[in-house]
DNA sequence: GTTAGCACTCAATCAAGAGGAGTGCTAATA
DNA sequence: TATTAGCACTCCTCTTGATTGAGTGCTAAC
């Protein structure tokens, strides 16, 4: 257990590191306002600390720098909530300004100024496409041999994706079909579409329509494919900014994590509730030893579920974000409920 | 007017400097196969080039690099077109395997090809969804007060938006909304929607239902808001390969650049037919006076466009590039007019 | 007209030395 | 006994100067 002393001192050296990014002496500390003892007696601390493993020296005559250890207990203990000033609030109000309800739109803006007040970079998922349920489907016949089907969601979310139809399909024979898959297909959620499809469907379809196997095959994949939640990012190149990111291939490896959605997906975890903070190592990405990434997520709707990312190095000024990150999941979660009545 | 040796020379300092990146000296070019002269006979020569502005050191001792104005007749006068290999066609057509036509699809996967083939950064416009004419119009309701307008047009694209129903808005009066709409919109193009809704559309709309005006004002700032054609790119992070990129504010300027859509827009000379390019400050930005652009056009259809650029050092292997972006221009006109019968 | 030879320039690399920030330890102090 | 002043020591960083090597320009010979 940690006396009082070595708290206070533990915590001015993240507080002062996550601000200079520099290797953090006694007698800096020592000039702190809070801080009433003397260098020696400070650096006497600071060996007892870095024996416990909560701070690390570059070199032998270095001043100190919080290890991953020193960091967790930093977030874990000494981060004691802050407020945000009312002009980040009332930036952040400005999101929802315009009245346009465009779920979209909004979380776009949000990532923009998410990573304007942080200067971090910051990555927002989109509604979980997945879960919403199919409210009408539709064929809309371009030409001859082509055609449109389009989903709408009870959400409001529409999918589409052209096919080909077989030679002389006559105007009955598609609206058979629509009618057929709406009987079928309304309130299904988009992630089991396939299934009733192939299930179900398909065999009505057959009775009805030619060539009912490719047109279900196309429909299949399109959904299937096309299923995943729309990432937007917001200051992609704030990292550059960060002393610790002034090493090209450092940059280049999270920059080309960021283009796999995959590795982007894995950076979340949206089954535990809160802000998440993960630091350094903890996060399972190799490209990551040197990131921190905070997450949470927001509602939208009743059932629906967005999440939050900023990714910034360990030294991350984790006081800022989360407060930030805390107010930014409530109003998109106000946002996105109040105007809603499924 | 050059000299036949000029020219030899010229061309293998360009060729050199462009696998090398690194100055050119007399020496060096002496070894080629092609050139029978001493190293004494190439200085001369390169004091020339250089007096006439083709040549430039980095210092009085140091070899020959090729100016802009170098660059610039390379490619006007020394660029014997070449062949590619028969792994890079195999490669391209790669793209075609597959019998999916969506135009996405294959827009996407020809910008990753196109950087791997390269290893340069590409950039593709896809159609100019400005010009495509509404084929129809349908309107989802989702609740008692939310709707989903969906505008899908000649070419197959989908375009939709969300927006707020007056209280108590019957199912009658969106029908006959519907009606109005499909009857004055279809054949007009998007770029001309907000015209026409607002010079014919509203005051026949206003007689008929409620609210009319926030309806065709939601749609209106819809149809002009997203009507730019949709950009994908290829190996973002490809210029960290390039010797010039290693600083990092240069990666950041252009990395910035490329989120900003305006700023990719102006890359492109949709006008000029063939393939275009730009060396250095030719661009007109700023952040590209390090780079060179190659662009090209492709067809979709009958009368839709797309675009192609490939962005590089300005030591880029405009050769190989010129040769890829002819094969891919033809290639995607071909696939994108064959099986399309509007 | 071409080329060999030579003096010259300049970037790049390396070693040595000075300066400075910071530590750890010891002895003095409260 | 806990704290602190003092001092020797470490190691990074910056500067300086010498060395090396690639490459040039010029001149004189071929």
């Amino acid at each position: 257990m940690l006396t009082n002393r070595q708290l206070q001192i533990l915590q001015a050296i993240v507080d002062d590191f996550i601000m200079f990014a520099q290797p953090v002496g006694s007698r800096q500390i020592s000039k702190k306002q809070e801080i009433t003892f003397s260098p020696a007696t400070i650096r006497n601390e600071m060996a007892d600390l870095e024996e416990l493993g909560f701070l690390e020296k570059t070199h032998t005559s270095s001043g100190r720098v919080p290890s991953e250890k020193g960091y967790r207990f930093y977030v874990d203990h000494l981060l004691n909530p802050q407020g945000i000033n009312s002009r980040d609030i009332q930036q952040i109000q400005s999101i929802f300004n315009d009245r346009l309800v465009e779920v979209e739109h909004i979380i776009r803006k949000s990532a923009n100024i998410l990573s304007e007040l942080t200067s971090y970079t910051s990555i927002l998922l989109g509604p979980d496409v997945h879960r919403h349920l199919v409210k009408r489907f539709s064929i809309v016949p371009l030409s001859s041999d082509t055609a449109v089907a389009i989903i709408v969601t009870n959400n409001g979310h529409v999918e589409n994706r052209m096919f080909n139809l077989p030679p002389n399909f006559t105007a009955s024979e598609l609206e058979k079909m629509v009618n057929i898959l709406n009987d079928r297909l309304v309130g299904v959620s988009l992630e089991d579409i396939h299934i009733k499809l192939e299930a179900e469907v398909l065999a009505v379809l057959q009775q009805h329509v030619r060539s009912a196997d490719d047109f279900v095959h196309a429909l299949v994949t399109a959904t299937m494919h096309n299923s995943e939640s729309k990432i937007y990012y917001g200051g992609k190149t704030n990292m550059f900014n960060q002393p610790e990111f002034h090493d090209l291939n450092k940059v280049r490896m999270i920059l080309d994590l960021m283009e796999t959605t995959s590795q982007v997906q894995s950076l979340f975890h949206p089954n535990e509730s809160g802000i998440q903070i993960r630091i350094g190592s903890e996060n399972k990405q190799l490209e990551m030893e040197n990131c921190s990434v905070i997450t949470t997520t927001y509602s939208i709707g009743e059932d629906q579920q967005g999440a939050i990312a900023i990714i910034g190095p360990t030294r991350m000024d984790y006081k800022r974000v989360v407060a930030l990150l805390d107010v930014m999941r409530m109003d998109l979660t106000l946002a996105f409920t109040k105007n809603r009545s499924d």
